[in-house]
DNA sequence: ACAGATAACTCGTTTAAACAAGTTTAATAA
DNA sequence: TTATTAAACTTGTTTAAACGAGTTATCTGT
């Protein structure tokens, strides 16, 4: 309800997109026309214009117009980098059955091999969390968390099977905004193999990350090992004038 | 010189960032300090800012202030997602020597394989290049692209040998605009472990994408398949709004 | 019929101002 | 002293308008 008019235009723009009412290297409606039709100002219109842009889905060319360059992806990704979409929310938007289990639950103290890598201080609280994520009947994604006890107490085994954004966002009112994420491919470890169903394959793609919240504080360091032929990243950018 | 105010106050921001004037959790000065500082309106200071966050550089915080949550890279990452960057211009930048190897250099007519892989038409005319980079004495990328021979008319081997995108922008005065990648890992192919330095590793990092110019036509599809120890993607990404 | 100037569009940048809605600090009353 | 209130900040949203610059279509004169 409390949405703001350049999301709501931003929304039905973007859905006439994906419905295909204007298909690839279609012309949007001049932001003139839907200045009219949205009955606000052109700065409103552009700014849902250059959210769908940095999304990749529009391609405003001065002069002539706004091209539409989306086309429906293929399926086979699950993930979709350029969002902070958890593993239910990712899941649940393919329609694709999941199961969590979780392997460790446990409270930590940060040393300097974790700080190192997860960029918590050292001495710092943390929950420590393995789990493995099942689509059917597979074991396609080993994820490990460090959430910061402070800024997330309460935070339990049943939760961690269920959703943690969910508990984060619902239950606490928390408001999970930046994340930075570095991907990179690996080679497969012995727990790796003992725990994702990885058939021939003896490497994993990693995506590991810290996650801020609305205070600034950053409060997760996960990292989430995907078997490589269930995971495909989708990413667009726009080159930088020099 | 013809660069727009934004773009100079996000560069000058971003430069007190990178040289740690302003450290991680460090407070900016207000957005009515900059408009004062810089002699221009608030909203051309917001768009420097929304520049710098959605590179990940900082945290806006309704009421509190802008925080900054960039962290120096450990250097070492090659390759920076979230821009549009050559192999010359990535290499350039972290200072390494390099060398381009031009392994195929012909003109083909996309057939339907081709078209499902490229986004290209069938019976489009295309040259079809395969490269090997080199970082120091490694081969570290196997590049495989795809242009459109009526958009880059003139491509030449010694051309690619050199600096496509040098070519394309500076000689034909082409501008890039936008792309869309696809981040997999994969098993290494035969053609991979001839061509590339993969030591003890049998998989490889792909990066697949299509680039369009500004008039809107995708002009390239390219796939890099990296060396898994050698690449590093860093992303950033912002929660949305439900 | 054709070439060239002109007008009518497009998007890009910047200014100016107002109000809303959070957060912190300072003043005030118990 | 302590709690409450008010003021002074902060960022977020939206309007309105002007001008710049690139592209396309139209008009005009030869």
């Amino acid at each position: 309800m409390p949405q703001s008019k350049y999301e709501q235009i931003y929304r039905s723009i973007k859905e006439d997109i994906e419905t295909g009412l204007y298909k690839y290297n279609d012309f949007l409606p001049s932001e003139n026309e839907y200045t009219e039709r949205f009955g606000c100002t052109r700065n409103t219109v552009r700014r849902a214009l250059s959210l769908l842009t940095s999304e990749g889905y529009l391609l405003p060319q001065h002069g002539r117009g706004v091209q539409v360059i989306y086309r429906p992806d293929d399926g086979r990704s699950l993930f979709t980098i350029g969002g902070i979409e958890s593993f239910a929310e990712a899941a649940n938007r393919s329609g694709r059955k999941t199961v969590t289990k979780v392997i460790i639950f446990k409270q930590i103290i940060a040393d300097k091999k974790t700080s190192l890598k997860t960029g918590f201080d050292i001495g710092a609280e943390l929950y420590y969390i393995e789990r493995v994520r099942y689509v059917g009947k597979r074991a396609v994604i080993f994820d490990t968390n460090y959430f910061l006890v402070s800024e997330t107490p309460g935070l339990q085994p049943s939760i961690a099977a269920d959703s943690i954004y969910r508990y984060l966002e619902g239950t606490l009112g928390m408001t999970i905004t930046t994340s930075r994420r570095r991907i990179t491919a690996q080679t497969a470890t012995e727990r790796d193999r003992e725990l994702l169903d990885l058939n021939h394959f003896d490497f994993i793609l990693s995506v590991a990350g810290q996650v801020f919240n609305s205070r600034g504080v950053m409060f997760e360091y996960t990292e989430s090992r995907h078997v490589p032929d269930q995971v495909c990243f989708v990413e667009s950018a726009v080159r930088q004038k020099v």
